[in-house]
DNA sequence: CGGATTGATTGTACGTGTGTAACCATTTCA
DNA sequence: TGAAATGGTTACACACGTACAATCAATCCG
């Protein structure tokens, strides 16, 4: 029974997210560049890194790496600097105009749909403490 | 201050979604095909459609369809039967193998993480309630 | 010191998805 | 009946992401 009830919850959960609101789209247009770029965008906005932590981060390799940061420099939106104890190394940092490009995407994907806005407040702080045991210890 | 908790229960969802279980990757391996082409194939399994609106469900244009679905039938996995009432049109239907193909994408995409089937039955009842209300009326 | 390894880059090839124009058969409608 | 619109297809150009091989500087380690 309960088992169903997960079944259900859990394709609600993705009808809610993935569907209902897919923003990706909207963040690409926004930026003008591909949601990939954005994340990589994000990712160096968030705090700076390696090309190839960054690779790692994003799933991909490092000569990709090199293209993606090479077209978001060319927008005037992140910069490589030397890291500080390994000169093989590079630091990837926002600019100014990165950072707050980083931060218009946080807003699009971040602002929650009308409807959990719209909830009652029991109801948000009971989604709001089951979410959160769901993201806490074990990593499902 | 409901703002601020409807904000972080959403950034939260998408986490939880987006983040630790993301299994576009893992779809598409086990089906041999992009994901775009598992949405189509899943899409033509739910049922019949023409290659018109499953551009429309796809969010892509009608040319672009004609090569998937050039592609999956390839594999045996779509098959074009002729519209019952416009000759022009064209209806997608799955052959058995694409059936269960897209049964098994089904199960992989479908099935709840381990956190929330080990919910207590109370907090997964009512994270089904507000989910559910989430869905229901306002697209939200 | 000197070979092996690491990190970033360059280059290349490929599959995939987007967008557009053109074509043909069919249907709709004046 | 004949012009316009619709639906699927073919063809083409392009951006994007994946995957490898190779190169070079810097670092690590025996």
């Amino acid at each position: 029974m309960s088992e169903a009830t997960a079944t259900r919850v859990w394709r609600d959960l993705r009808t809610l997210v993935l569907e209902r609101n897919e923003r990706r789209r909207e963040v690409a247009d926004a930026l003008g560049m591909s949601f990939f770029r954005v994340k990589a965008l994000r990712r160096i906005a968030a705090d700076p890194v390696t090309p190839g932590d960054l690779a790692a981060d994003l799933m991909t390799d490092r000569p990709y790496v090199t293209l993606v940061v090479d077209d978001l420099a060319r927008r005037g939106l992140v910069e490589r600097t030397p890291h500080p104890r390994d000169r093989r190394r590079k630091l990837l940092s926002v600019t100014p105009a990165g950072a707050s490009a980083a931060e218009e995407a946080d807003r699009i994907l971040g602002t929650p749909p009308p409807g959990l806005v719209a909830l009652d407040p029991e109801e948000l702080a009971a989604l709001d403490r089951v979410v959160t045991k769901l993201l806490g210890p074990a990593p499902g």
